[in-house]
DNA sequence: CTAGTTAGGCAAAACGTTTTATGCAATACT
DNA sequence: AGTATTGCATAAAACGTTTTGCCTAACTAG
């Protein structure tokens, strides 16, 4: 047996009331006399008792627990090689402050697809992981009618309960950096997933090259292709003509990216500088160390914990909200030039 | 409402037939006719009907969804430095292998303390991260009755199902491959924690000095003290003279320990020889880069898994079950006597 | 003194499943 | 022909809560 064994009408019985005395002394709700109330307390307490969790969930909607859907479970599978965190990292963080909360967090992959987790949609509400453009997963919850935030605003869609860093405005540092340090043409490699993370680099990167009338040079790799893909970029640009800047979405993609130019005779930061819009091991690592941003994940994951919270107890939450990232500037953008 | 609204009963009334025929239908329980499972089936999947997992739960015992209890979540809290992921890490792949099978991941606190999550004594099962000696989860797993197992054995309980590395064996090929690059006196810096991480270590490394007629030279430090902790044991094992070497079980530690040998002008790995029984970032970036194993939390999860589902299946299993851990060998122990 | 209110308590319904026990044909056996 | 057996289907019980509606006794107001 894997219940307890001790239910509410065991409570009730050593204390001498009915089954609904018990429920409404230990739940605040109906008219106890404060005598009843704490008798049943102390005796619930002796005999270890806790109210099942699916028969109440049977009664009220709350249950306090949440789910978190991981793009990254999907995505990457089995392949985690060192140094991709992110998603992971954030799981953790996000556990621990919603455990705080009293919240318990149940990981979820795609409920999109055929074999749903039975426990999937008995959630009280979700926290959903960059969601891309038409998102099937915030679309199935929509459907449904359970709350959830999502980690990035979803692209197309009319919703305020999200957080995440100011991508814009990273964005915008991210160019205005690499132009202090003397670039004037500049090519951005994007994922390829349509988020809004990748959308408004892209954004604003083309703002920023209409301003200053330098040629849009845009590459697209899947980021999960990591170093291997970078590289790949890097043999594509080369063929294009070297532009004095590359910012590189994914640190991983920068690494690799910088490890081919430099294979193929190219000094960086003298030739070319390389910027990375998330921070990585492998950023950190590469020689020369590459600039990035880093994140605030804990940051983050409280400001979606308020905000699911707030839907959850009211329908409504006063969303969104926007974290800052830091820069880490390194020596693959301190140029000779701006150190003078 | 948060429910989706169709019920068994629906699916019951569209299909023709009882509730009871629906239920054998879709769990391919009782005597029901190919011909009416099939139409059942059908109405079913248009109806988009999925069984509420409280009401099941309620009748039947499993719910596939288990637990994890990671000790991180209590212990690091909102302390996640950068390269600090071993434990979110495992989350994120145990998660995605967990799913692979059909079950769901919750994660899960200090169940011992007072405000335990609803749905933690629900769950079908527990996987338990590195239990203590005299740990309290699997002390209350134990009186619940719940299934569970550990990732690593827990010291002083007699149980089966667990899974880790092959400690031990890790810890006499660390010293063998000290001891192969010339060191004679080698000193250990263990974890606070009594976990079977830290005390297998231990034993191998005292029977190696008993063996070798080495001192036994025994330092304790927290591993949540991170780099800092590292280099105040520095500074201890420089006032107790050197060794040949320093075995440290995090690599945190090895990076602030070899730090702080080296600003007081020991070279290594000339003077001292570093080697960090669990691989991270700061050991990789160290300079030198410090001789490291590094685990595959894949295989361990698996293995985990295997033993949980047979757990779930039938009470009992066929563990424990070890994995091999890959040794990083880095410049940190390569002397020039042994190049030579 | 009587009618009305209130505080405290309880029985029973409801939640949506699974499981158990039972019924009814139709078929097989003696 | 009468009796087991089998195949299919169902009604009803059970799971452990919360919630609803009702009851009683005690108090309050007129």
């Amino acid at each position: 047996m894997r219940r307890s064994g001790v239910t509410i009408r065991d409570v009730a019985a050593k204390a001498g009331v009915s089954i609904t005395a018990v429920s409404h002394a230990l739940n605040d709700k109906g008219t106890v006399s404060a005598a009843t109330r704490e008798r049943v307390r102390r005796v619930a307490e002796d005999l270890g008792y806790q109210a099942d969790a699916f028969a109440r969930g049977m009664r009220q909607s709350r249950i306090d627990a949440v789910g978190l859907a991981i793009r990254s479970l999907d995505v990457l599978g089995d392949y985690t090689p060192e140094g991709v965190y992110v998603f992971d990292r954030f799981a953790g963080i996000f556990a621990a402050k919603a455990l705080a909360r009293g919240l318990s967090v149940t990981l979820v992959p795609d409920i999109s697809g055929k074999a749903v987790p039975p426990l999937a949609f008995a959630l009280d509400g979700y926290a959903v992981m960059t969601p891309q453009e038409d998102d099937p997963v915030t679309a199935i919850l929509e459907r449904r009618g359970i709350p959830y935030v999502t980690y990035g605003r979803e692209p197309g869609r009319e919703h305020r309960a999200w957080a995440s860093e100011d991508d814009a405005d990273a964005a915008r540092k991210a160019l205005h950096h690499l132009e202090a340090a003397g670039a004037r043409s500049i090519a951005l490699v994007s994922g390829a997933d349509r988020n809004a993370w990748n959308l408004e680099y892209a954004e604003e990167y083309e703002a920023w090259c209409g301003r200053t009338g330098a040629a849009v040079r845009r590459y697209s790799q899947p980021e999960g292709s990591g170093v291997e893909g970078g590289a790949e970029v890097a043999r594509r640009i080369i063929a294009d003509g070297m532009p004095d800047a590359v910012l590189c979405m994914t640190g991983r993609h920068a690494a690799g990216l910088q490890a081919e130019l430099q294979s193929r005779g190219v000094v960086v930061p003298r030739d070319v500088m390389v910027f990375a819009a998330s921070d990585s091991e492998q950023a950190r690592m590469a020689k020369p160390a590459i600039s990035a941003f880093s994140f605030s994940p804990a940051e983050t994951a409280e400001a979606l914990l308020d905000l699911l919270v707030q839907l959850l107890e009211s329908g409504t939450c006063d969303g969104p909200r926007r974290t800052k990232v830091q820069m880490r500037a390194r020596a693959s953008t301190r140029r000779a030039s701006s150190e003078a």
